[in-house]
DNA sequence: ATTTTTTTATACAGTTTTGTTACAATGGTC
DNA sequence: GACCATTGTAACAAAACTGTATAAAAAAAT
């Protein structure tokens, strides 16, 4: 599931060259020249991150990151301005109003790439399409496909999406809507209970492999991922 | 377990850039425009901190940071003030009144997020999210685990909070009612036994590693959780 | 040494939380 | 349209947790 990109950048040739480099590196792309257009993307399909020009015709970028960070549905979208400007006052500005990084103008397609991937990895490192392997226990998101050692394991879409975001943060307990959250989407209008169902579907088919431990419930609190070995001091004095 | 902030600022745009940033930074937000919402929250869901615009509609801030310091169940909330001023009186004031701490418009989100982890630490260091560890004891709260060296601890929600508490509340002597105020919560109506009871299960816990002599008894007094080599004239002869 | 107070230990019943399964609704595909 | 996979919810079962009562033990006071 290569992660989709919006470019909002009014300049013709600087979003070619950029739609260009980003699918050269394997992301998926979209773009608009405005904020209207890019509004209207947004309400369809949720980008993953956006590219946002400092200067758009109409309003500046600023201003629409602001309006971003307001928005429910596009409040955690990872945003990197781009600017022509250097000013140390605009990047505080840039950060302040919740941008995750920016990129000075001109800059290297490599450069840009490079920062895409380290606001990815670090704020939706699901989205990015690096192969996840944990033991023996390996999710691949370019095939979209999940083996243990040979063996396959078949898991439905959001089986698949949970333990994809599992793996990518393990070792952190999760409670039933911050999974909710960034499993489902934010504030889908679904039961947390929901939850347990789909975290049922995925131990069982993580059974097969024995790996279902790995799914562990944090009582009170919610789910954790964990491949460490630890050993319980349980079962020698905990029974009734 | 993240800690409640209870954000009272009446600009929207401020509001969410701090919503934005701090539940970006791990913590759970509430907040409201004015003092009589702010109040019916407090009265609710008793937040760990509270960040206060200066100027509120209606009431002041200075105003309010004094109700809620005279306030029975509000006395203890940490207070961080948000002030568009930098006069040095407006500092000493909220200072005087009550506030712990406080942050000058315009600031950058880490500003504000690094003050507020500070003065959690300082106050509250069981609502932070930092790891705890005495000796070889260690309880993390990000992925809810405590584990003696290689070895887990399994505990049940209100001994891993008991624990929590005790943990970052070292050398002190605690009585049952504070314990029930602190880790119950207050407005929580249950028997000062239970406490004992707790303690009870948390030190069956820890026995497995042996540290269940940490958790002491205070004759008269309550509890007390002491990892200091307990080299009382308690002659230990009587070991084992 | 005896009594009183405080703490520990344990059992138990009630409650809350989580696990499991079945089912109906949805939406895509052929 | 019929088929199929997938999804969310409800309902019930199972498990874990909680608070209280009670009895035993320990410490302090008499």
């Amino acid at each position: 599931m290569a992660a989709k990109i919006l470019i909002i950048e009014d300049e013709a040739a600087i979003q070619e060259l950029i739609i260009y480099n980003l699918q050269q590196a394997g992301y998926e792309t979209v773009s608009a020249e405005n904020a209207e257009k890019a509004m209207s993307i947004i309400n369809n399909e949720l980008p993953d991150l956006i590219l946002l020009d400092w200067m758009l015709p109409g309003m500046n970028g600023i201003e629409f990151a602001r309006i971003l960070r307001h928005g429910e549905r596009t409040r955690l979208i990872p945003i990197i301005m781009l600017t022509a400007r250097t000013q140390e006052t605009d990047k505080v500005a840039g950060l302040e109003v919740g941008a995750d990084d920016y990129v000075t103008k001109p800059f290297s397609p490599r450069e840009l790439v490079a920062r895409i991937n380290a606001v990815l990895r670090r704020l939706i490192p699901e989205a990015s399409d690096e192969v996840v392997e944990i033991d023996e226990l390996r999710l691949d998101p370019v095939n979209h496909r999940v083996t243990d050692g040979n063996k396959e394991i078949e898991l439905g879409p959001t089986e698949y999406r949970l333990l994809h975001f599992m793996m990518t943060h393990t070792e952190r307990v999760y409670s039933r809507s911050q999974l909710l959250d960034r499993v489902w989407g934010d504030h889908v209008f679904v039961e947390e209970r929901t939850v347990d169902v789909h975290i049922r579907r995925l131990r069982k088919a993580l059974q097969l492999a024995g790996k279902d431990e790995w799914i562990q419930t944090v009582r009170g609190a919610g789910y954790r991922f964990s491949a460490v070995a630890t050993l319980q001091a349980k079962d020698s004095n905990t029974q009734k």
